[in-house]
RNA sequence: UGCGGAAUUGUGUAAUGGUAGCACAGCAGACUCUGACUCUGUUCGUCUGGGUUCAAAUCCUGGUUCCGCAGCCA
């Protein structure tokens, strides 16, 4: 994994430790389990895994399961494959934020007991009026000074449900005049009368992520609580609880600016907006930015976090271009995919001096660059396809590949020179009629000529039929920051961006592969075989330029 | 209009008073049995006005722009 590089945090636990040599760096991930992970998470996982591992000290996986209203069991699991799939192994051990239920209850027991939190009435909606707005102070409630016992008995008798969800809060005495809004006497637990994934039904009140997280952070040792930028105005309420709950540890929330890509969103909520609609396939749909999508997609580990480690860790806020994601994943892929030859448009090419009923096999390596991963025989036969793209009856400038009386290298067999073709009735190409220079074979011409071009190529009694889908963006969603406020996505996504070809050939060897594995197509992308689709294969990156039709 | 953050090339990120660097993208060329990869070269930047200093992206000061905050979500 990549090692985290200079960053105002670091500076920041560099400043700690060097007050205290002894302190033993201690960070956490804390998704909420109501959805699945995403190259976003990715980034704090990365952050507070590799920090951690920097200084050598302890990384936890917590579930912040607060609101039973919204998680599932089904989020807990992908949340566990993924981190695993990951590889950010969670050396201090995996916790649930309600887990500590009843410590929470405990500390607002204290707090009430030390006149510093309060049972208050108002609704919702009153409690909004009270609070005043961005420009004006808030007023205190109504029942902000009731007497201690009388707050101790209406907090018990909220947790015994003897009061429908919404009736009462408990909020903290802060200070409703404040210029922080989060700090005018923040609600701390509310009362909601539903199962927890979890906690079954032991509980009705549940208390609010301002109050319950620093306690989490603080029972569990945590130094250094690493958040994003949006959570910056809450610290003066997460230092508030600290300072004010019985425990030794003082965790030190600090923020960092959450990740963008371009051409996609991040939010859970649209994201589950785009599977509950259908508009994809589900969480791992390879355009989505999940991290189980990008894993079908064909992204490793190890190019996701060369990824987030490029991007960098700031506090202001910035869009990435999805480009460089791409050029991590092609990176380590062209170095570890073994190459295969697929045709995804398939024109039919007849080598006239070839013998029919014949077949040789070609040496192919499995990758050019590294020649232990071996080669590999593909057949060859009198009757072949090439791609469609790769013949042009009227060449433009600078085409090397085949032309009428051209010559181009079939990769890894013979030189051939086209002769004529034959077209159908409709005047479209049916078949290129060519001869192969058969005295060089798989090597270079006797005179020392040079041929420009390379193609791929098949034998058609040998090729296997595919489909593949085309996934050519990244992601599919556009101008993500024009959709009007409150309208549905599906008008936005660019569908045309997933292609599916039926009528594509592969080199046999493709029956071979596994469920999984990545290969290169040869001059076409990078793909995965998923057992999903059967005998389908995503085309998941794709080389830069190569299907370029002519070149300036 | 309140509070809190932030502004470095097209994008992202370094430089902690001393040569503005790196990566991606772009452009040009070389190489190539993948028009990929690789290699070489190259365009482009400190939001703005003032000040301190031998020296400012960095310190001071006025302005501008952007992001976040008014859930009993996280």
């Amino acid at each position: 994994m990549e090692e985290i590089k200079s960053n105002f945090i670091l500076d920041i636990i560099d400043e700690d430790l060097k007050k205290n040599p002894d302190l033993k760096i201690h960070t956490r991930f804390p998704p909420e389990p109501n959805g699945y992970l995403h190259i976003g998470s990715a980034k704090a996982i990365w952050i507070n895994y590799s920090i951690a591992k920097k200084y050598g000290g302890k990384f936890n996986l917590r579930y912040d399961d607060t609101n039973p209203s919204k998680e599932d069991n089904e989020y807990v699991n992908s949340i566990y494959e993924d981190l695993k799939w990951l590889g950010a192994e969670p050396n201090g051990g995996v916790f649930y934020g309600s887990d500590y239920f009843d410590k929470c209850y405990e500390f607002a027991v204290r707090l009430i007991k030390q006149g510093k939190a309060y049972v208050c009435d108002l609704s919702a909606d009153e409690m909004r009026e009270y609070r005043g707005t961005l420009t004006e102070p808030g007023k205190n409630s109504p029942y902000r000074d009731r007497s201690i016992e009388e707050n101790l008995d209406l907090f018990e008798r909220m947790k015994n449900g003897e009061f429908p969800d919404g009736a009462k809060t408990l909020r903290a005495k802060i200070d409703m005049a404040s210029p922080n809004i989060n700090m005018r006497d923040p609600a701390i637990y509310r009362i909601v009368h539903t199962s927890h994934h979890r906690q079954g039904n032991k509980w009705c009140i549940y208390p609010l992520y301002d109050y319950a997280h620093p306690i989490q952070d603080a029972l569990e040792g945590i130094t250094h609580s690493l958040c994003s930028i949006e959570f910056e105005n809450h610290r003066p309420l997460y230092n508030w609880v600290v300072e004010n709950i019985p425990v030794e540890n003082k965790p030190k929330q600090r923020e960092f600016a959450r990740l963008n890509v371009t051409h996609t969103v991040m939010s859970k909520r649209y994201l589950r907006q785009l599977v509950e609609t259908g508009l994809v396939d589900g969480w791992d749909d390879p355009r989505m930015p999940t991290l189980c999508g990008l894993r079908r997609r064909g992204y490793t580990p190890s190019a996701i976090f060369d990824f987030v480690s490029r991007a960098g860790v700031a506090k202001a806020y910035s869009v990435v271009d999805y480009e460089l994601l791409e050029h991590c994943i092609r990176e380590e892929l062209n170095s570890t995919a073994q190459r295969r030859i697929a045709i995804l448009n398939p024109v039919k090419v007849v080598i006239d001096n070839y013998p029919e009923g014949k077949t040789e096999y070609f040496d192919l390596p499995n990758n050019p660059q590294n020649p232990e991963a071996g080669t590999r025989k593909v057949p060859f036969a009198r009757e072949l396809y090439i791609d469609a793209d790769d013949f042009a009856e009227v060449p433009p400038p600078k085409f090397f590949r085949m032309k009428p009386d051209g010559e181009v290298r079939l990769m890894g067999a013979y030189i051939v020179k086209c002769n004529n073709i034959i077209k159908d009735d409709n005047g479209s190409v049916k078949e290129i009629h060519c001869t192969a220079d058969l005295e060089t074979g798989n090597g270079n011409p006797a005179d020392g000529r040079k041929i420009k071009g390379t193609i791929h190529w098949l034998a058609s009694k040998y090729a296997l039929p595919i489909n593949v889908m085309l996934y050519d963006q990244l992601f599919t969603i556009e101008n993500v920051a024009d959709i009007p406020e409150g309208k549905g996505y599906g008008d936005y996504l660019n569908l045309d961006s997933v292609k599916k070809l039926d009528n594509a050939l592969a080199e046999p060897s493709l029956s071979e592969a596994n469920e999984g594995d990545k290969f290169q197509f040869v001059r076409v992308g990078y793909f995965v075989k998923d057992s999903k689709y059967a005998d389908t294969f995503n085309r998941i990156v794709g080389l830069k330029d190569s299907y370029r039709p002519e070149n300036k």
